[in-house]
RNA sequence: GACCCCAUCGUCUAGCCUGGUUAGGACAAGAGCUUUUCAAGCUCUCGACACCGGUUCAAAUCCGGUUGGGGUCGCCA
């Protein structure tokens, strides 16, 4: 039985390189049909907070990464102190005193044998070898009587019967030390496999500077959960046949701890753009509309009632061109607004050629149609070019900046059939009093 | 600095294990088609085996070194 773990602690967010981490944990586990333990490293009393612990929590739920067990350091530290005195009286361990004034307690120290060669076995590194004269004897439990990473680490992972420990490379040089108390204290060795780190685009660990960095960043920028898991995934593994967009239930069935390659990968913010854009524009409408809906509340776009079968329309109109969820709220504003200001590139179109004439009588017009759909307003503005001899680029342009207040967007004719007739009216009148006062 | 790891287009990668490919795909970039602008879509272009040696008829692939990059060196996790 295939059984792993994720162990974050509560001292920040879950940010990209622990999400992934966790997605390989997850999905390694559902490949073998093994369990996904959540485990809590709140051993460190001042820096964990609710607060972390909460949004680590609410990342993996939103990634829908399911956890079957979970556990927090905290409550087990009984546990730990047990094995260390263990230890202590098999005479592997020694206490000294903190150099630290204040601390009253004495720290559980494990000596450590310098002679020796630590081999591990990793299933993504191959064999690595490491000699115990670099390694200084491990604190066990500090003087404050809490348990040091390494060693509530191995306890946990032993009793929890974890049978691969997938975590970043950055765990590497801990892993000799690790290997050391298992021996110590008799415990089945466990796989390891070391995830390549993830680094930003200058270089560097993916930092703060280099882009976002929280997993709730990323949701609130308006990426789809499953397009952020799908890139991480994409980051040191692949799926194979030139594929990209993974279809999670087939990545499940050929996932292999060991197709994951050696080498870190650099963070692209286009290429998830891309992903995230891909995802969008085959999601259902109807799921994008519930994902939208507090979006635009959130703009004041929305009243409390929302035309389910108009919005929809709308956001068909853009679906296939949107990067993130917000670029739906920043592009379709004007469907929304009651007045718009056109932006700069707009206001300069709008300048380029007097229209009013033009708007005037398309306001006539348009307001005359008994039918108010895309083919019937195409026709009639068609019919309107044709009868006053103007170029269609003319007229198209100009009229959008009106109505929209943009120079880019979907379909004119869709957006006015959209628009209805009362707004495009409205807007029609002020563009000509506007151009007028200019 | 010590220890450990890594090295294919600018980026993510396939190929490497089990030597023989015009070294493939995707993002980005550029060009075109479409068109009503911007996207999307389609077509095309640009672009890589870090370097040096060895093994071999043959090396991206196996071996050694060099260089470069990264990680770790806490009574943090």
């Amino acid at each position: 039985m295939v059984r792993v773990r994720f162990a974050p602690s509560p001292t920040g967010n879950l940010h990209i390189g622990g999400g992934r981490t966790a997605a390989f944990n997850w999905l390694f586990a559902k490949a073998n049909n093994g369990v996904f333990i959540l485990r809590i490293e709140d051993t460190d009393a001042e820096r964990s907070k609710k607060e972390y612990l909460d949004e680590i929590l609410n990342s993996l739920k939103w990634l829908g990464l399911d956890w079957q067990e979970e556990y927090f350091q905290s409550k087990r530290i009984d546990i730990y102190r047990e094995y260390a005195q263990k230890l202590l009286g098999q005479g592997l361990a020694y206490e000294e005193k903190s150099d630290k004034e204040r601390v009253e307690g004495k720290a559980i120290i494990y000596k450590v044998q310098k002679d020796k060669k630590i081999k591990i076995k990793d299933l993504i590194y191959g064999d690595i070898e490491f000699e115990t004269s670099q390694i200084k004897d491990q604190v066990l439990m500090k003087s404050d009587g809490m348990p040091t990473y390494n060693f509530a680490c191995v306890v946990d992972d032993a009793l929890m019967e974890v049978t691969h420990i997938i975590r970043g490379d950055d765990h590497i040089s801990n892993t000799p030390k690790q290997v050391l108390l298992y021996e110590a204290l008799q415990f089945k060795m466990p796989d390891f496999a070391h995830l390549p780190l993830i680094l930003g685009k200058d270089g560097g660990r993916l930092s703060k500077r280099t882009g976002a960095t929280a997993i709730t960043e990323y949701r609130s920028l308006g990426f789809l959960p499953e397009a952020l898991l799908n890139y991480l995934l994409l980051l040191s593994w692949s799926p194979g046949k030139n594929k990209e967009i993974i279809d999670i239930k087939e990545a499940i069935k050929t996932f292999k701890l060991e197709s994951i390659n050696k080498t870190a990968a650099t963070f692209d913010m286009d290429k998830l753009l891309w992903m995230n854009n891909q995802y969008l524009k085959e999601a259902d409408t109807e799921k994008l509309f519930d994902l939208l809906i507090p979006r635009l509340k959130e703009k004041g776009f929305l009243k409390d009632q929302a035309d389910r079968d108009w919005l929809k329309k709308v956001v068909k109109l853009f679906q296939a061109r949107l990067n993130t969820l917000n670029d739906f709220v920043n592009w379709a504003d004007f469907f929304f607004l009651e007045d718009i200001k056109p932006d700069e590139a707009a206001a300069k179109k709008l300048k380029e050629r007097d229209c009013s004439k033009d708007f005037k009588e398309l306001a006539i017009r348009f307001s005359k149609l008994k039918e108010f759909d895309t083919e019937t307003i195409e026709k009639e503005f068609r019919t309107y070019l044709a009868e006053n001899n103007i170029q269609s680029r003319d007229l198209i342009h100009p009229l959008r900046a009106a109505l929209t207040g943009k120079t880019i967007g979907p379909g004119l004719f869709e957006v006015i059939s959209l628009l209805g007739k009362d707004r495009i009216t409205k807007r029609l009148k002020k563009a000509c009093t506007v151009a007028g006062k200019d």
